[in-house]
DNA sequence: CTAAAATTAAAACAACTGTTTAAAACATAT
DNA sequence: ATATGTTTTAAACAGTTGTTTTAATTTTAG
């Protein structure tokens, strides 16, 4: 068992490293320790020794990926500057999740691996979506409800969000696909990062604005 | 070598069937040919005998579910019957899509493939996003193109086009997160499936009118 | 019916997997 | 410097994988 080490260990830090870029290529099943090991240019047990098997590894990947990509692209800014009204926010978290699922290198390596997690969950993601992604969820959702307006059910608010996330995350889960459709309408610049969020920003506000008048005449 | 044989020849029949839900299920790393010889009533060895190889049995069952993929859902429905108007058109494709993706999920193991494909595209989603989904995306870019208005291009309509499907598609490829995020919001009856849908296309109308609205404005 | 070919079956095979062991090297504190 | 705890290493381990072998069985043709 290890313990905790004051010092920056070289070699855990040399796996996490070797290790994200692997798993993100080749999926967790063909991924070897070998190889990852190799990369890092340690010895294999280094890896059981520092995590405690392959997908303790694999769990540490994860977790500090989204952590980095989160914390780079918050939803929101500094709680300290004055609060936005409620359609600034959801342009701010809109334009996070579009840069957090598009971004380029070290995103492009959680984005092959979340699309993975997709396809085949593994053990990682019932710790990811409760530790790193609920809480964005539950951010992005009370954005939303205000929106929304007042008198909506939750279940509501939470459909309505997956709505405005659904549009973002579309660029990441089916990437392959839209390469196929029509790339041209992958954002490759800072403009089309833009063009893009105002669309989905535009759609989005006139969608809920839209639902929550439709769900407050039903009520009525 | 085997040679052709005349006969349905059950013991291959027997594989080909056994091994799609399996490779669908758990991915090809993850299939093992005893699983699927065990599924199929068979002997392992008649994998090898009758495919080569482990990679032979997959390509044979990828080209089965893909010819008859294509041959069951047709493009468009028949032209003669009388036409709708682009909302009404717009209700319908979104009704059909959240359909198709939300019952493929339990039900059509092409469906698991295609999220596969999305995580590690291999040469076969060329041919199916060709020959399958790059008709549907253009009927659908066409009610979408109506619903904008004249005098949008062609990459906006694409991109407002993503913004509904992603919508739809967002409960196939991100399933695992919705399962963990919020379970409930999953379509379990078919009143669900109608309340997602008419959201879906209240979101979208909305979204795609004021989109349109916001061209015309600045173009002008 | 008989001989040849095709198919099936049980077992062994070889290669690879993640993991553990046991010893060596290193670091740290007294 | 010595003792203690930590980290790294090379090698072996145990289990699983897809594949092959060899023989038995079934099918087909003359």
């Amino acid at each position: 068992m290890p313990l905790e080490s004051q010092q920056p260990d070289s070699t855990k830090e040399a796996l996490l490293q070797a290790a994200a870029p692997i798993f993100a290529h080749k999926g967790y099943p063909l991924a070897r320790v070998r190889d990852i090991a190799a990369s890092a240019g340690t010895n294999v047990a280094a890896i059981n020794y520092h995590f405690g098997s392959k997908e303790g590894l694999y769990i540490s990947v994860l977790h500090r990926l989204i952590s980095s990509a989160i914390e780079r692209f918050p939803l929101a800014g500094p709680p300290g500057a004055g609060e936005l009204g409620a359609e600034q926010q959801l342009a701010r978290a809109v334009s996070s999740l579009v840069r957090r699922v598009t971004a380029a290198v070290s995103v492009d390596i959680l984005s092959e691996i979340m699309v993975r997690e997709m396809a085949h969950p593994t053990m990682a993601l019932d710790q990811i979506a409760r530790e790193l992604i609920k809480p964005q969820f539950r951010q992005m959702s009370g954005i939303v409800a205000e929106l929304l307006g007042p008198d909506v059910q939750q279940q509501e608010i939470e459909t309505a969000t997956f709505s405005v996330a659904g549009q973002c995350l579309f660029y990441l889960l089916a990437r392959p696909l839209i390469e196929r459709l029509a790339p041209q309408v992958l954002p490759g610049s800072e403009a089309d990062l833009e063009r893009l969020s105002r669309h989905i920003t535009t759609f989005s506000l006139a969608g809920l604005k839209e639902t929550g008048r439709r769900i407050k005449g039903v009520s009525s």
